[in-house]
DNA sequence: TTCTAATTTGAGCCTCCGCTCAATATCTAG
DNA sequence: CTAGATATTGAGCGGAGGCTCAAATTAGAA
């Protein structure tokens, strides 16, 4: 019998034995790794359960459609970048920018679900639409605070545009990323920032 | 009869007659709009022939698979953004920045086939992943070039450095273009420039 | 006009994708 | 140990996508 039939009408099955909560780890990660590697598209139901070590009834056991799958691992990526989305103390511009430098090199994989969000999310899905673009100006509001503190001289307008010139130049070193893995992202992000700091 | 079936073998259908001309031009209208609105995976055959009014075996009398139509589209979305990549004479940091400015805002179906082609096309297709590369290489270069021309005092390095970052960056906010189509890219792409040449 | 090459038609083949389900195996509370 | 809940299996359905082909139509050179 399929016991959770019942239960999970559009919620997420119930999992109550560790094997469901190990497999349905390993289905994230593959998810989070194809979708990396491959993009949206390219990340399918067989590519997924191949990765996984898993059978199509068992993914669908604990989720309910593939898109479900990619939005849990989507919502993980944005987080990812500002870990701290409340935080409100004083953090520094540098601060900010080297937390996104660790997320590029250390993430990876999400960061590449980011841009690959960026970029696909936008046209196909509304909720994922919504949901980065409400992520970006939160973004941009934290880099102006941060500007501001630095640089009192700065107008609101200006630190406004400099804050958004800033988090989209460090969104365009991560998509170069994706096609020259050699990128030395740390390095550029860093000139960056000196220009943001030292500016005209 | 199928009269063109023995001279195509892999290569362009034969036009010699108006109408396959006029015909390939809709299809590759037809593709470039869906694949700046919809995404590489999303252009389908369907798709295309629909909007292009054109039933699939007209499609396969010009092209030779779906990929062709759609590397046809994105090398002329490549050349578009460096309109004269011959040109070895001074231009400057401005020129090139104003045409990026121009590429994105007049022609911004093209524009959003290259930023979706430097996403997706550099994990599946190793002839557009060498292309892009070549081409953000050269890119670079011309800008390293200006660069040096209006700022001696930068080290071969810096320039270096600068140069990457600029193109980086201006590619990052043609992704942000993407996702938030109000986004102006003209204010932000001259604060850039602007930093750039007053800098450090 | 005539005749051949070019173009268009549209049904349909084959493959792959997302997903389902009844059967089987496994877990764990009591 | 037992029983009921949970997890896994794997064949396969319905549909969409890329592509083919024989036949019908149209363009244009002679």
């Amino acid at each position: 019998m399929r016991a959770a039939s019942g239960v999970k009408q559009g919620y997420l099955a119930v999992m109550r034995y560790k094997a469901g909560l190990e497999t349905r780890d390993r289905i994230l990660k593959a998810t989070r790794r194809l979708i990396a590697s491959e993009g949206m598209d390219g990340t399918t139901i067989k590519a997924i359960c191949d990765k996984a070590g898993v059978l199509p009834g068992s993914f669908y056991n604990l989720f309910d459609s593939k898109e479900q799958a990619i939005l849990t691992v989507v919502r993980e990526a944005i987080d990812a970048v500002d870990p701290d989305p409340n935080h409100t103390g004083p953090d520094t511009l540098a601060d900010l920018v080297e937390a996104y430098i660790r997320f590029i090199v250390d993430q990876n994989d999400l960061a590449r679900v980011y841009i690959r969000l960026a970029v696909s999310g936008g046209a196909n899905n509304k909720d994922i639409h919504g949901r980065a673009l409400r992520h970006h100006e939160a973004r941009v509001a934290r880099f102006k605070v941060a500007l501001a503190n630095e640089r009192p001289s700065l107008s609101e307008d200006e630190a406004e545009r400099l804050a958004e010139t800033l988090v989209t130049s460090l969104n365009g070193m991560s998509l170069h990323r994706v096609l020259d893995p050699t990128f030395d992202v740390a390095k550029h992000a860093r000139g960056l920032l000196d220009n943001a700091l030292t500016g005209v």
